[in-house]
DNA sequence: AGCGTTCCCGATAACGTTCACGTAAACGCT
DNA sequence: AGCGTTTACGTGAACGTTATCGGGAACGCT
């Protein structure tokens, strides 16, 4: 069954036979013109062009990555899209990689990790992705299982916000220094009983949190207040907080690991009366632009994310441009900035519960 | 040059016609066991299967999109994917697209959508996109400025949070059953001077919420209560509470279009000592899962967004799949839903100021 | 034995581009 | 006039798959 007759709408696309054969030119000279060569006539390359125009021609950039043997597309695997975190990275990525005109290849994964994520790599190679972006967290060992597990012949690919690994290249930010930085700020304000209100411990990011508050503690010769384990929902935050309360109620101080948790914790402060920061002085981690609404604002570290996401986009097209696309192995960190607000002021003040 | 070396690693990715000769078959043969085809023998099989897992061959996604004139790929334009409707609609959309082995080639426009989307939608034309969701919002007249200039033979487009629209197909959340929803709640706790927080009038969205607050009202024969525009964020719900209480400061609700919104009005609300519910009640918009937290805890009405993302793919595949790809017109609504907190409780109590 | 089926498999031509050539004309220079 | 150089274009042959057609072997049946 024939299926040309010439005024249907769509049904074959347009190629560039067809413009060529409009313009009684071959198709090479067609192409030159699409790929904005010199070497065609002002004449030619503007009929080439009206043609173009006129039935809205639209070269397809399959057949074009077929024969270049390049995609100009990255891949992207990413977890929990809908937390603040990834999204804002997401964000970063899609702006790095639209300015170099990469396309994007989006897939997201099971966000507990649980899911074997070689499957989700095999289709991109499948879809020859130029490289590769990894934006699912770094809990247990997944991502050790990845790097092994990772065919030959595969892309070149980083790991967002992921512990370094001596074979490939990470980005990550600085989470131990940045607790450092929370935690620091808590002992300036002369608060002496510090607890942490941590992620959940088979995170890398929320076991370094956890260890930059302890190195800070113990330089500061005190002893760590308690810490509960949440889950990094504002539910997991008001839970452990009171949890830590029971635990010990001369608590007056908190670095949260995350803001969400923190505000978990402000709506328990709340509830039962405690001060903020004069009774507790609370730090979160993250820096979303809630946190100054928070009651009250919220101190906090900001953590570049969309930079990290612009970063890892940057790192990738270098390697693929100007290193043929073979593995090299970077480490970036990237520092996070400490927010100072109301739970935890800039001026010392005394903590009304010591001595 | 002849590039054909047989230890090198990766120079020329490895095709099917090497696992052919490999196996002593023809290329055929190969496509079919790996299409799962059943005119192969289970020895031949297994010979093609070992040789394909041994060299770790992926067949070339883009040949086949090529041949086949199928991608199986859809595209998204998304705009402000660092907001919590469109991460968490994206995410829906990756898990229907997902199960349904569909890949997604994502792009992100200019989020205060004055840059120009027809390149984008350009640039998804040229990969060859089954079909395209338009998830970007709809303020001003953008979006019927892309639907009157879509190009001919676009794939099949759905639209989502827009107007609904006379050619093509729309897939939206009834924001003004859910602004009616919370004014209503309002309405029968006894409040009588119920104010509303829009967000950016441009916006579609914000204009329905306001309507349906302000149908809702006039039902109700109250008039309706002063009215602040903000921008969704919670600075601008803290200055815009401030403003309408200048404005009349016997306001007693408060319908907020969001809940970041609605935050900076908590915010300011405590700053000031007005007791919530006691003096406003307030209920805001969009479910956040935080909203729990605030304090006190925040009465909201749940957008369904990943339901609406996975419509959204749904409506798209059938049209792909069952309609070859030409254009229908659905216009599909999703119902919000109230959910009720401390803010705005759910018992009538006398709010403070009302004689 | 003859004949129709079914089961496997292969040869060839697409799909829509770009690449590496080739070439004819026009131009500049001694 | 002769010769190199540039300019403008065209001709095949890829790229890595799948579709279409076809055919031989093995099997069953009368």
């Amino acid at each position: 069954m024939v299926h040309q007759s010439s005024n249907e709408p769509v049904p074959g696309r347009v190629t560039i036979r067809e413009i060529a054969r409009m313009c009684g030119v071959s198709v090479q000279t067609v192409s030159r013109v699409i790929n904005r060569r010199p070497d065609v006539s002002p004449g030619t390359r503007a009929a080439v062009e009206a043609a173009i125009a006129e039935v809205g021609f639209q070269p397809s950039a399959v057949a074009r990555s077929l024969v270049q043997r390049r995609s100009r597309t990255l891949g992207v695997v990413a977890a929990g899209l809908k937390y603040f975190g990834v999204s804002q990275t997401l964000n970063g990525v899609t702006e790095a990689s639209e300015s170099a005109g990469y396309a994007l290849l989006l897939k997201e994964v099971d966000e507990t990790g649980n899911a074997d994520v070689l499957p989700v790599i095999d289709f991109l190679i499948a879809h020859r992705v130029e490289g590769i972006l990894f934006a699912a967290p770094d809990f247990g060992t997944n991502l050790a299982a990845v790097q092994a597990a990772l065919p030959p012949g595969a892309p070149p690919i980083v790991f967002l916000k992921s512990e370094p690994s001596p074979d490939f290249t990470t980005i990550l930010i600085d989470n131990r220094a940045g607790a450092r930085l929370a935690t620091e700020h808590l002992v300036g304000l002369g608060r002496r009983r510090i607890a942490h209100l941590a992620g959940p411990l088979g995170w890398h990011e929320a076991r370094d949190r956890r260890d930059g508050w302890r190195d800070a503690l113990c330089d500061a010769g005190l002893e760590p207040g308690p810490l509960a384990e949440g889950n990094w929902s504002s539910a997991s935050g008001a839970t452990g907080f009171a949890a830590m309360l029971a635990e010990d109620p001369a608590i007056d101080g908190v670095f949260a690991g995350n803001d969400q948790m923190a505000l978990g914790l402000l709506h328990v402060a709340h509830e039962r009366g405690i001060a903020i920061p004069g009774d507790v002085a609370v730090v979160g981690f993250d820096g979303l632009d809630e946190g100054e609404y928070f009651s009250p604002a919220l101190t906090t570290v900001r953590q570049p994310l969309r930079e990290l996401g612009q970063m890892a986009v940057a790192e990738l097209l270098e390697t693929i441009e100007d290193h043929g696309g073979r593995q090299r192995v970077h480490a970036l960190t990237l520092a996070p900035e400490l927010i100072v607000r109301a739970s935890a002021p800039a001026l010392p003040q005394p903590a009304s519960k010591v001595s």
